[in-house]
RNA sequence: AGGCGGAUAGCUCAGUUGGCAGAGCGCCAGCCUUACAAGCUGGAUGUCGCAGGUUCAAGCCCUGUUCCGCCUACCA
């Protein structure tokens, strides 16, 4: 009877471990740990966030490093929670509102934050509910949010530190306005799409009549508010026109001609209409000259006062309603197709509009600075690499924050103005008295922060800074962040700023940036166009396990990942083989005695020193790519040492002595199926925590071994230089590999079914021989052979019988009564044409002198055995082709 | 416009110091061989985008070029 039965089910363990695991506690990070820190914080996902593919993987790769690291003696703290994402939350708590005929303004704001603190209550875990599932194994007890007292503390600390630095400032700029989310938006925050569009040429008439100059726009509405047309200073056709007046269309408002380098003369007319308050460039032009601004569009994206009969009018309509007043009135000369760059909100893709508006900045060319230098200097390690270029084009082209919002759920800017004397002070606690004049009746500022604001801080105020907590003092700098590169400057570049400044130290020392998830058809994953799996669906179907395991597999650097659900299936299979080879391997411990000493390693089989042998290899390999990064080759190296050694060859090969009727040598191969499988499930454990608990926990367990961990989780990850390696068992089982090999070859060419018994005759040294002849059972079993010969090298070689040549091996199957000879005549042909195409390319390589004279001596060694053995291999299969031919 | 990435088997992709081009899926053939048919065994398949260059030797390094994708940008 089996421990376990046939098919693997996920389903019937994932919660039961999970459960376990949080119950002990094994997540929970220790400051005051002897152990070394390793810590990473999550990027918190939105609190309106549900769990998607790019999360999935996110987190995937997250956990995989801490559980690795965990389990390799380091304090592992992985650092939950999620961020308050004003905007979105807001939206989603105002839509809720709509519902129920509300506003925002209906309520009031006291009584608005109250019911976004309700919603978070109740819908705010989603989120990581999910992340649990996927066997996240943050430190729970830890989970923080962005408008916790704690954090809250910190954004507040961090503004008024930077205020009184004079880093943060208020004024009013021109900035990026949502119309519908009635905010401003960093510059990043714009998403800018190409778009079709129209070019409008515009002719405004010179005051004095004399003439015209004709202006192009994409946006002739802002025409409105025009306050000047601008002209290259050097360009010949417009220089005798500076300083003139025009006379502007509609609003019949006399305006300048000015001279700006900005201009490009070869563009359109070379004239260009300047709207300050309505452009970025034109904004600077306007400061440049002195240029009065007229804002014609307001703040829901409608046309003001000032734009005379259009007030009132949508952006959109207004720019109809102009466009047919100036065709009429003989101003619109023509309209060309023209694409361009429109900007909408990253959160509603409404079209951003350009506004001067008055709003809260942070300086931040210092802050970049030092910022560019600490990963100049390698203080922290970006990964791949090549996004160090982008960080840094960045960095140095970085323009001031805009960090204020005029919504409602975030951290309010702790400024206070006093209705007295008009003094404005910013405070680290809520005031309500005037520093400057003692009058009472202070207004505090309605703008909240940008969330990124307080994100920025994350790595750190999560850890109870300002405070000097023994967390941060442990934890900080976190070790490594895991982020995907579409927020390297939103979230990434703005930690490194502010950990840089408030603690004089990077936030984390590398950062792994991943790729994009996209569809089978290499668009990108996305809610707008329904293309993406459901992480959730997935982990029902197949197992977080598999899940996991295939986004690691497919996680290769600097590369995007197309995934669709055969994906899935395929690494199903690998978590259903590797339940079987437990299956396997538990039925055949039944009787194991626990007790029994441990057969040293020399009394064993090859086989069992062989895999032993490969298992401190994997443990390398997995180590390695896992030290680097790259997950998908730690995966790929597990994959192929569970399935293609273990199952493959020590499975098959283990188990002569298994249900043989030595004892010593069963004992033997049941002591090696523990110490491998204990090992592999601990290389797997990181990757699939489930399935490896499940089988590892079911596993006997010698006493030699010593006491049990209690659980995978913290048990300790093998260290390859402590798993024996035995040269000569590995040489002496490839052999027996290659013989093996060989057989089938000849079997499967042959079309011989596995019930047709056959011989194999070996022709080899005596010193191959006695090596061979200890693994004779192995060569039976894994070739379907009914006996193995041997004969001496002089000794004739059998007639009547396939010809392979392995290694200096030459391998004979008799084949009289079994098989057509003409089959073997005709393999052995293809056998011998494909050896005689690798070599005649190792003697072009060897017949060329330069080769010869300049490769380095071991190389050209190389190839000269190469030739040998590949000649003698002819030579062999030439002979035997010519034996059965003779026949 | 600038920057970055990709182009390798029918498909999806690996390929870390230049030294015998790989995997998975798919395909063909044979197998229910008592862990597993979600499996086993064997097999076929390449102008490594194109053109040059460096080198004894290039998928890998250099130059140019084509196509695809992404990011940044103030061309009205």
């Amino acid at each position: 009877m089996s421990k376990i039965e046939g098919t693997y089910s996920p389903q019937e363990f994932e919660e039961k471990w999970y459960d376990e695991w949080t119950q002990k506690g094994y997540f929970h990070a220790d400051p005051h740990s002897d152990k070394p820190p390793f810590s990473i914080v999550i990027p918190p996902p939105n609190v309106t966030g549900i769990l998607h593919m790019g999360h999935a993987l996110n987190n995937t790769l997250q956990d995989v490093m801490t559980r690795y690291k965990r389990m390799d003696g380091y304090e592992a703290l992985w650092m939950p929670g999620t961020d308050h994402a004003g905007i979105a939350t807001q939206n989603v708590v105002e839509r809720k509102l709509a519902a129920e005929g509300l506003t925002r303004e209906d309520l009031g704001r006291d009584n608005f934050i109250e019911r976004v603190w309700e919603w978070r209550k109740e819908y705010g875990g989603t989120i990581i509910r999910q992340l649990k599932k996927l066997g996240a194994s943050c430190d729970w007890d830890r989970e923080r949010f962005t408008m916790d007292e704690g954090l809250s503390r910190a954004v507040r600390e961090v503004f008024c530190t930077l205020y009184e630095e004079g880093l943060i400032y208020k004024g009013s700029y021109i900035i990026n306005w949502c119309p519908r989310c009635h905010t401003a938006l960093a510059d990043d925050e714009v998403e800018h799409k190409d778009s079709k569009g129209n070019l409008w040429h515009l002719r405004y008439p010179l005051e004095d009549g004399s003439g015209y100059i004709d202006v192009a726009t994409t946006r002739p509405e802002t025409m409105l508010g025009d306050t000047a047309v601008a002209v290259h200073p050097e360009d010949e056709r417009y220089k005798d026109l500076i300083g003139k007046n025009l006379i502007l269309p509609v609003m019949n408002r006399r305006i300048p001609i000015i001279a700006d380098a900005f201009v490009d003369p070869t563009f359109g007319s070379g004239a260009v209409k300047v709207t300050p308050a309505h452009d970025p460039n034109d904004f600077e032009m306007g400061l440049r000259h002195s240029l009065p601004t007229i804002r014609v569009i307001g703040e829901n994206g409608q046309m003001t006062e000032e734009a005379g009969k259009y007030a009132g009018l949508d952006r959109y309509e207004a720019r109809k309603a102009l466009v047919a007043d100036l065709e009429e009135a003989g101003t619109l000369i023509k309209i060309d197709d023209h694409d361009h760059a429109v900007g909408g909100c990253y959160r509603c893709q409404t079209v951003i509009e350009p506004l001067i508006s008055e709003q809260w900045f942070v300086k931040v060319k210092p802050l970049a600075a030092k910022a560019v230098e600490a990963v100049e200097q390698g203080d922290t390690k970006i990964v791949p690499d090549h996004w160090k270029k982008t960080y840094y084009h960045w960095m140095e082209n970085i323009r001031d924050w805009c960090i204020s919002r005029q919504i409602w759920w975030g951290h309010r800017i702790p400024a206070f103005t006093c209705d007295a004397c008009g003094e404005m002070s910013v405070s680290r606690e809520d005031i309500d008295t005037c520093p400057k004049c003692g009058a009472s009746g202070l207004r505090q500022e309605d703008d909240v922060l940008d969330t990124w604001f307080s994100s920025a801080l994350w790595p750190f105020s999560t850890m109870g800074w300002p405070e000097e907590t023994a967390e941060v003092s442990k934890f900080y700098p976190t070790s490594l962040l895991v982020t995907g590169f579409d927020i390297l400057f939103f979230w990434v570049a703005r930690m490194m700023m502010m950990g840089l400044w408030f603690r004089k130290e990077v936030p984390f020392k590398d950062v792994y940036l991943h790729a994009l998830l996209r569809d089978e058809q290499g668009r990108k994953m996305s809610k707008s166009l329904g293309n993406s799996l459901d992480p959730l669906e997935l982990i029902e179907e197949f197992g977080a396990d598999v899940m996991r395991f295939t986004l690691v597999a497919f996680a290769a650097q600097g590369r995007d990942i197309r995934l669709s659900k055969p994906r899935f299936e395929g690494y199903l299979r690998f978590a259903n083989k590797i339940w079987n080879a437990a299956r396997f391997a538990f039925m055949n411990l039944e009787d194991f005695d626990e007790a029994a000493p441990e057969i040293p390693l020399a009394e064993r089989s090859s086989a069992d020193r062989w895999i032993i042998g490969r298992l401190s290899e994997a443990a390398k390999g997995v180590r390695e790519a896992l030290d680097d990064y790259r997950f998908n080759d730690a995966a790929g190296q597990i994959y192929k040492f569970l399935w293609h050694e273990f199952c493959d060859w020590y499975v098959e090969m283990s188990k002569r002595p298994l249900y043989g009727d030595d004892p010593k040598a069963k004992l033997a191969a049941q002591q090696t199926i523990i110490t491998v499988f204990d090992a592999t499930m601990r290389l797997l454990h990181p990757f699939m925590p489930f399935l490896s608990e499940e089988l590892w926990q079911k596993l006997p367990f010698p006493a030699y071994m010593g006491p049990r961990e209690e659980s995978l989780v913290i048990a300790v990850f093998p260290k390859a230089e402590e798993i024996p390696t035995d040269k000569g068992a590995v040489e002496r089982v490839d052999m027996v590999k290659e013989v093996v090999s060989a057989v089938r070859n000849v079997r499967g060419e042959m079309r011989l079914p596995p019930s047709k018994k056959l011989t194999a005759i070996i022709q080899c040294s005596d010193k191959e021989r006695s090596l061979l002849l200890d693994e004779r059972d192995f060569m039976m079993a894994l070739a379907l052979a009914e006996s193995v010969e041997f004969i001496a090298p002089g000794e004739p070689k059998p007639k009547q019988a396939a010809a392979a040549v392995a290694g200096g091996l030459e391998i004979f199957v008799p084949l009289a009564g079994l098989v057509d000879l003409e089959e073997e005549e005709r393999r052995l042909n293809k056998e011998i044409d494909k050896l005689a195409a690798d070599l005649s390319k190792v003697e072009g390589k060897l017949g060329n002198p330069n080769f010869v004279d300049r490769a380095p001596a071991e190389v050209v060694e190389k190839e000269r055995e190469r030739a040998a053995e590949l000649n003698e291999a002819i030579d062999k299969l030439k002979a035997g082709l010519a034996r059965i031919k003779g026949e």
